[in-house]
RNA sequence: GCGCCCAUCGUCUAUCGGUUAGGACACCAGGUUUUCAUCCUGGUAAGCGGGGUUCGAUUCCCCGUGGGCGCGCCA
């Protein structure tokens, strides 16, 4: 029988990365055995339900790459079916009506649990058992006539045929309840999995309160979408080697069950930057400049750059950019006059001998050609005539022409920023001396 | 309270009875013609406790301990 899973989100507003994860592990599933993988919107919940929230989850999936095989198909289209099991259910006597009180509304509808243990076996926990007497009735038809979860949740995966129900571990005793169903219903049961979840560093579920928990966040952090599937996909799960940058098909055909982990995997930010850096580092520099020019264009300086410095710019920087937000530090290639890191001024510029020491490079700087070896040249010429140590004069050159501290190479910079822009930010460094 | 589940470096993990317990992130040190980052090299760092089973347990079993989840006319 071919593999058929789902992912069920409720439409109530963002979509949290532990739910994506869940959808990640289905689709993996799915195309690791050829099957397919479906969607499915729990919109019965006419209150929090919102269309937006649907558009949400959908670019979320787009974005990430988890493509679905069929029609979305959507719960509050499935009302009849609800009804339908729930009288099957009271003419078989697997369900009764009964006031349980509380709403005032009337009879509700109880599921009758059949009074034997239940048992399943879990793809990823094992054999897990329930005893009857730890069991109890519950309702499935609400007294205003709406269904319960998990009789709507039970009656869609059986009109979608689902064989595999991956989900969180936050289902484990619902599944006892769900197998319950399945058999009074008179429907195969199918497999279950259940993952575990990611929480925070108290071990708690990892929630918003905690840094970024939606999709979107990690999204407008700077994750490639890549990158964030990756490392998610190696939260509780891992291929057995020593791999952890995979592309997607490596990972579709590493993914099995058996190899996700059983206890609970706490997310570390710091190992997806870094992850992240790595997959910028590799993307085409067209690519990785297009993402660029999307988060310059909310910034004051970022718009109308000049086209082929900016392709440098990105070039240059590309490999020592873990986030995209980092190219805000990136003005001062654009933007003049710069702007001072005074703390840098004070470390480098703020001494003795300094200003004749810019004057000279100056001098043999406005000589050259403005290669990256013909700068590095003249600037070794000016350590030279000053008897100043080889490299010595790197940093005070640095700030004075781009203000700050840090960046890539010093020569490279100057090259591409060019001789006239270059020399006249040294020329005001040197009369701000 | 009752039930179920979980337990290897700070974190994510490998190990399917025999290993100097491996890798990655983070951290520390050094290197890459003296910045920052990438990268390279090296380093610090782990089997919750107690019983068994076994020639031998991180690995299998039991009991603790700790943590999580569940016990709704929420999903």
């Amino acid at each position: 029988m071919s593999v058929r899973v789902r992912f069920a989100p409720s439409p109530t507003g963002q979509v949290h990365i532990g739910n994506i994860r869940a959808a990640i592990f289905n689709w993996l599933f799915a195309r690791h055995n050829g099957g397919q993988f479906l969607l499915r919107i729990e919109d019965t919940d006419r209150e929090r339900s919102t269309p937006e929230a649907v558009q949400t989850i959908l670019r979320a999936m787009e974005w990430l790459g988890i493509t679905f095989d069929e029609t979305p198909l959507y719960q509050s289209t499935q009302h009849d079916q609800h009804r339908q099991a729930a009288e099957k259910l009271l003419a078989s006597g697997h369900a009764y009506k009964e006031d349980k009180g509380g709403t005032g509304q009337g009879d509700c509808i109880l599921f009758r649990m059949p009074g034997t243990d239940i048992g399943f076996h879990d793809e990823i926990k094992g054999d897990l058992n329930k005893k009857a007497e730890d069991m109890k009735d519950f309702v499935i038809v609400r007294s205003n006539g709406t269904p319960v979860f998990h009789l709507a949740n039970v009656v869609d995966d059986i009109t979608q045929g689902i064989t595999h129900i991956i989900r969180g571990d936050d289902h484990v005793e619902n599944t006892f309840r769900h197998v319950a169903l399945y058999k009074a219903l008179g429907a195969p049961v199918p497999r279950y999995a259940h993952l575990p979840m990611i929480v925070n560093a108290q071990g708690k579920p990892y929630s918003k309160r905690d840094g970024a928990a939606y999709v979107g966040q990690f999204r407008d952090m700077g994750y490639s979408a890549d990158a964030l599937f990756n490392y998610l996909t190696l939260l509780g799960w891992s291929p057995g080697e020593d791999r952890e940058k995979m592309t997607r098909e490596e990972i579709i055909a590493a993914f099995t069950l058996d190899r996700v982990k059983s206890g609970p995997a706490q997310m570390d930010i710091r190992k997806l930057t870094h992850m992240n850096g790595l997959y910028l580092a590799e993307l085409p520099v067209a690519v990785f400049a297009e993402e660029v020019r999307r988060y310059l264009a909310k910034l004051d300086w970022g718009q109308n750059l000049e086209e082929s410095l900016f392709m440098s710019v990105c070039q240059l920087m590309q490999s020592r950019t873990p986030l995209y937000p980092q190219c805000e530090t990136w003005k001062y290639f654009f933007v003049d006059p710069i702007e001072y890191d005074e703390k840098a001024v004070q470390k480098t510029l703020a001494k003795e001998g300094i200003k004749p020491a810019l004057e000279a490079l100056r001098h043999h700087l406005a000589e050259c050609d403005f290669s990256e070896p013909g700068i590095q040249q003249a600037i070794r010429k000016a350590e030279a005539a000053l008897g100043s140590g080889e490299g010595k004069l790197n940093q005070p050159l640095r700030v004075a022409v781009t203000g700050v501290a840090i960046g890539a190479g010093i020569y490279e910079i100057l090259a591409i920023m060019g001789r006239t822009r270059s020399l006249a930010r040294l020329e005001t460094s040197i009369n701000r001396l």
